[in-house]
DNA sequence: TCGATATACGGAGGAGCCCTCCGTTTGGCA
DNA sequence: TGCCAAACGGAGGGCTCCTCCGTATATCGA
């Protein structure tokens, strides 16, 4: 994302074009490596709402330090997350070359509940899928709609389920569904809310 | 709730039991009304994240007696949702007298949507409708949990939706719904994916 | 190899917030 | 009218966020 001030992927080192930032110093990219464990850390202890002094203290690092390299708080939690993220959205090109579409779908909504369940990490950077304000993660949403539009278009390809489906409203419903994680059922909860609404979209009535 | 210090619902004044506390003073009720009122405005404006200190300044008053009044933020804002919630939870026998059992339900969830949307105070309040934590929120939960009982109950018995549908799901569906709710759309995409849910509740496939 | 200098570092400091504690004020009852 | 429980207010300790700037050093050209 455009949120690191460090930027990483310059030429390799040696002649440099004009005009361009010379390689990032080794110091820099070591701190800036330890702030992300550190954060990947604290976020999973405390959440996102953990302390950043704390987050630079345990990088060894100064609170300066960790401001430059992630100048917001969404900055660090996005970084952290988003490898995460990616992972998830791997998951569904192989779930739909697996399983018929309709179970694909369902599926990949249930690895969704579960990822959320065991890393609770995620669990709160999840409003941010669907936030307006999030310039910042809009590559983590374009990831994650994008396997959900996969599979709800092959779903609806092969007619499965209904064509009006709308992936992004699935999105949020999922997100709403993951949302709601606290209760020693909510993930069972969760589970059977996805068979009701892939239920709800099989069904054709008044469809064109 | 329990949450007041004050407590309001004394016998009438006059001769007062035996260990029984005297009422409660007229400034203590003016500040603590004040207080609810500053409240009510600063959650409106900045969700419930808004500073205490600012609110006892907004209400002329001491953060002294904010904390003495309500001891937790939780407690404040527990206080100044309270008859919003109760408002909702009045909607839903009303709605059941008048229209057939599912088509309450899924209005009743609908209601829930426009409330949210109106007084967006509410929806940061949501989680603890589902929270483990809110003993605090008991009541307001039980009001909800009950109105949502009551309509699927009746669509239960007239035959309008699955035997097996569980109150306690739909809730937290809808709440997860109402929580997503940014963007333009939201509104419209949470009504349609009360409509999916509705439409999952009418299938009977497989259910004894 | 040896500076020069862009780059990166650290942490003090201002401002805000949370919550507690306690000396002071005041409303209500006799 | 006077007493005193009840209520008040805000200073203060501790935490956080974020900025700013003097200091240190890694890198690159000579």
């Amino acid at each position: 994302m455009g949120a690191d001030v460090t930027s990483r992927s310059r030429r390799a080192a040696g002649g440099k074009a004009p005009g361009e930032a010379r390689k990032p110093r080794a110091d820099a990219q070591r701190n800036r490596d330890g702030l992300l464990e550190a954060a990947k850390v604290a976020f999973a202890e405390v959440g996102p709402e953990a302390s950043l002094e704390e987050i630079a203290r345990r990088a060894d690092v100064g609170i300066g330090t960790l401001y430059r390299h992630f100048p917001t708080r969404d900055a660090i939690v996005e970084a952290v997350y988003r490898r995460e993220v990616q992972q998830l959205a791997d998951a569904a090109p192989r779930l739909s070359d697996t399983l018929p579409p309709a179970e694909a779908l369902r599926a990949w909504m249930g690895v969704f509940i579960d990822y959320v369940a065991a890393k609770k990490v995620i669990a709160p950077a999840l409003k941010s899928l669907v936030g307006a304000q999030s310039a910042l993660y809009a590559d983590t949403v374009s990831r994650i709609s994008g396997a959900m539009a996969l599979l709800v278009e092959r779903a609806q390809a092969s007619g499965d389920i209904r064509p009006s489906a709308d992936p992004a409203d699935l999105l949020r419903a999922l997100i709403g569904f993951a949302y709601v994680n606290s209760g020693p059922d909510w993930e069972a909860s969760a589970l059977r809310l996805i068979d009701l609404l892939i239920d709800g979209l099989r069904l054709q009535r008044g469809e064109p």
